[in-house]
DNA sequence: GCCTCCCTTTAGATCGATCTAAATCGTCTG
DNA sequence: CAGACGATTTAGATCGATCTAAAGGGAGGC
């Protein structure tokens, strides 16, 4: 196959060698009393009933035995079985109370086949749209019985694959993925191999199929087209984002076809590739504005991008709303505090997350005989000052 | 003990029993082939080879078997023990490439006693703040082999008792907790009590021991304001934040010490408790413009904060920089493209994760030898044009 | 040829839970 | 009173890895 799955059958990177190292020392398990007499761990527990360090944990073996059931009866009382007697119910739980008893899910996990455990693969947390997206993830899937395991590519294709890979060997019970924006087509295929249920949130990856929850970017750009065009506006640009990602892609030709559709052509001298941070967004601008004069509107590929280009058009006394209408998208937080408040293409991240939270735990709890869907969001119009409206301020 | 413990022994919320429910159908092990003979799984390996469905595992029992050793000695391969002959390493790696093994270190971990996981509770991602800290914090971890288990309290402690209860059954090598503002002073007892190794970030809560990186709010607050007096302000405020916070305290008396120390007193009408969103910096803030006139100066609780008040100065046409010189916290990254830019007090949020992260693999790994220490980052002032200043614009 | 010693390999116990299949016990039926 | 039955309980196998303690095998020494 390709390059990832060369030492794709190893444990990953993080090593899995005991810190001890091999024909090391042998630590063992013992240890020396007061009484100088060397002890099994296992006699510990008397003796250091309540010392700080790490004592022999309660299992449930423990606990049955104070009990005086079974370990098979006290794994059902916790599983709160219909099957055993009040009473006996009680005595366990009792015990399990006084022994101080914490469920170990790694040795369930082990013999159920599931961990309770969903992977989370992001590609930047620092966004704001992602951080908001994970919260609705983790908010979806706490209550549902799952907690998350976190990771975040950075964006780096590479990593993402040692990523995945690593979330496997911990056994997720399903994998979400906000995809890198560069990667390669088939990235998902040992999760595809493996049968772990997984999808893709946000980012459409050209060349994977499966299950996809995603904004209809190509509405989110005739929506704020539109709203332009009904400003007046008749030059139209697109500013800003990674240059062969789908969101960019999907949204200049929505852009583009509205405005052929009205017989108009879109600005293509703006529509500039960049990263999506504000700097980034204001340098480009800054410098577009030194050769060119700015168009009568610009939607940014960003809030971030927005405000930078605002920035810019400030420093270069370009009325902002006026001579330059701007729309941004993802509707951030602080779209509604700046000055113009910024109107902005609403995604509704949150939600985004929560549904593909929900689809996910669908398709793992009917063990993948789900068939492959895709949700798309309509995104909406937060109106606000930048596009030249009026409205009543933030609040 | 308190309220927490009485249910703290059964396993947490998300329940364990099987999907299938007790005395329900058993779904035994068994499947039909086309020639409608009942199977066990086991058979399926060769029948069902890349059928998409669930195939049974590759475990190292099989892996052992395809290249004729033990599975002891193919456990050793995979862990790079210098034990094993090349000739037999290689071998083995050949299988585990041949049949698509994939490492399953929840069995591992039940073992080894370790999971190579570490919990992050958080009170809430969508502050940039804290979505910079925890990727730092998954930056610093990954390398050294952990991985991420990410909990959102919302700032609820409540939630966090859940929380931090079910990373324990979760089996987490250590807890990394920014804890809910209003988190009760034993919440970690839990923790103490199992001997977890965990540490606080950020907040400080009162009455909680143990390790703690954090910023120094004192001489963050004492940096703004000595600024502020710089530029000759004497009025100075401080706004917003939660009401009994400490990092909120702190900065109060850090602030109030050096106005007194230069014979000034805070403007304590300003000193205003509130959440931490820009749009409810933004109503305070209009609310109280209407009643007051602005103070010369202002420190805001955060960044957010602060574009919510400056948004509200311009809709009052109070001259920002010069009539009222505001200064921000946190310095997130919007900050440098609001207009005016925003002078804010910086504790490097990802920094503080990296520095967490690191302490706490560091006590993990000396198996809670490690004395508790606490950390207490420096800020510095970030100089921008809020505050008066003229600085070269951004980028 | 026999015994050591080192290098390599391995059988079997173990981690802490669940699940199967069967045992136990009191009650009820014929 | 034997046998059936329903309600509980349980012994023992099992999940998939690691770890211990010991075995196997070849070289070298006497």
């Amino acid at each position: 196959m390709h390059g990832a799955s060369m030492m794709a059958y190893r444990p990953s990177a993080q090593t899995i060698a005991p810190d001890m190292g091999f024909g090391g020392v042998r630590r063992g398990q013992e240890s020396r009393t007061l009484a100088g007499q060397a002890v099994r761990c296992r006699d510990w527990i008397g003796l250091l009933a309540t010392s700080g360090a790490r004592r022999r944990r309660v299992t449930l073996t423990d606990v049955a035995a104070h009990a005086s059931v079974s370990r098979a009866t006290a794994s059902l009382v916790l599983r709160e079985s219909p099957l055993v007697a009040e009473n006996t119910r009680q005595r366990v739980l009792a015990s399990v109370e006084a022994l101080g008893y914490v469920y170990n899910r790694g040795a369930a996990s082990l013999r159920m086949r599931r961990t309770n455990t969903v992977g989370l693969v992001i590609s930047g947390l620092a966004n704001p749209f992602f951080a908001d997206l994970t919260e609705g993830v983790e908010e979806e899937l706490r209550p549902a019985g799952y907690v998350v395991l976190l990771a975040n590519t950075f964006d780096d294709p590479v990593h993402q694959d040692t990523l995945i890979r690593s979330m496997m060997e911990h056994q997720i019970d399903g994998l979400l993925i906000v995809a890198a924006v560069d990667s390669e087509s088939d990235f998902v295929a040992p999760l595809r191999d493996m049968g772990v249920p997984h999808m893709l949130a946000t980012r459409r990856i050209r060349g994977v199929e499966g299950s996809y929850v995603g904004p209809d970017d190509d509405a989110g750009a005739r929506l704020a087209t539109q709203h332009l065009l009904d400003h007046g506006a008749r030059q139209i640009a697109y500013f800003g984002g990674p240059e062969h990602g789908v969101a960019r892609i999907d949204r200049v030709a929505g852009m583009a076809a509205l405005l052929e559709e009205n017989t108009l052509e879109p600005e293509l001298t703006w529509t500039v590739p960049s990263r999506v941070s504000s700097s980034e967004g204001y340098a480009l601008a800054s410098k577009l504005l030194k050769r060119h004069p700015p168009p009568e509107a610009v939607i940014c590929h960003s809030d971030a991008i927005a405000f930078g280009l605002m920035r810019a058009l400030r420093d270069a006394d370009v009325e902002i709303g006026s001579a330059c209408r701007v729309i941004g998208y993802d509707d951030i937080e602080h779209a509604q505090a700046w000055s113009p408040s910024l109107t902005s293409v609403s995604v509704a991240a949150r939600t985004m997350g929560r549904r593909a939270a929900r689809m996910l735990v669908e398709r793992i709890e009917t063990r993948g005989a789900a068939p492959d869907e895709s949700l798309v969001l309509r995104p909406s119009l937060v109106v606000r000052e930048s596009c030249g409206c009026t409205v009543s301020p933030p609040g």
